[in-house]
DNA sequence: GTATTCTTGCAACAAAGTTGCAAATACAAA
DNA sequence: TTTGTATTTGCAACTTTGTTGCAAGAATAC
């Protein structure tokens, strides 16, 4: 469990806190993505807001968790998959925002399709954000 | 011209103000979608910050314009086709953010592509953000 | 032209995010 | 284990972003 977190961290090439180490298992324990927001009340809000914000910047860059676009404009955070590493990220998947309880969760099993852009646009990423009702909700 | 803009907000039952109409020319004259600071800035600082985020609520409400969610959290306005009514707001196409230049287009002639859910899972709505390098700036 | 309703600007506030710096911690090497 | 160095954290102060109540000002209906 902890081990499983700190093989993460040094796997990353980063030094192991207790930020860290708490907000990550945060993230492997949590099957929904998590604002700013949640991380810091469900921490207890023992660290501060700044090591929180640092903690996330980190985190994205190293590749360990991606953030997903939401129309209202509240970033939140999920664990990417194994195969984003540092720099290149590919976020292969199409994320859920419910309407309801306002869960936002990435559907792994669901592909982004694929889109046909203009001639002269290029595409680097893509993102589906899909917004209804989750099947905890119906 | 000014009375294409006047005919618009009339037919919305909203009443013609100054920031109405400067706001709704600048969504007019700009192929790109605004966030709120290019908003404010474009109309020349003329309007209070808050007349700005009220103009533009009443818009959205109106389904005159239509928000892009942006992975940096962004937000950003563009204005809706004919086809986007009060409340029942349906925003057909794909969006496209430059990597380069920044600026956030309506790619109107790209459709949303179709996305299977898995069961339990009930769509409303369904966003699409290509990130890339636009005709512009390639 | 006047009355009523809607809109605006101001002030004050709340929330979100950033930066510099000194103290504290992690880690490597002795 | 202890020491030295580099990294990380917390604090304070600040900027940006967004919200709310209210009085003054405009737009529309009559």
């Amino acid at each position: 469990m902890d081990n499983n977190i700190s093989t993460i961290l040094r796997k990353n090439q980063l030094s192991i806190t207790g930020s860290r180490k708490q907000i990550l298992e945060l993230f492997l324990r949590s099957d929904s993505a998590l604002a700013h927001h949640d991380i810091e009340s469900k921490t207890g809000s023992v660290f501060d807001r700044v090591t929180v914000y640092r903690t996330l910047q980190t985190f994205m860059d190293k590749g360990i968790i991606h953030t997903i676009p939401t129309p209202d404009n509240s970033i939140r955070y999920a664990l990417c998959k194994d195969d984003c590493s540092e720099g290149h990220h590919h976020d292969n998947h199409v994320h859920f925002v419910c309407d309801k309880c306002g869960s936002a969760t990435c559907l792994d099993g669901v592909a982004i399709p694929s889109v046909d852009l203009p001639k002269g646009y290029k595409a680097r990423e893509i993102n589906v954000v899909v917004n209804g009702i989750c099947k905890e909700c119906r």
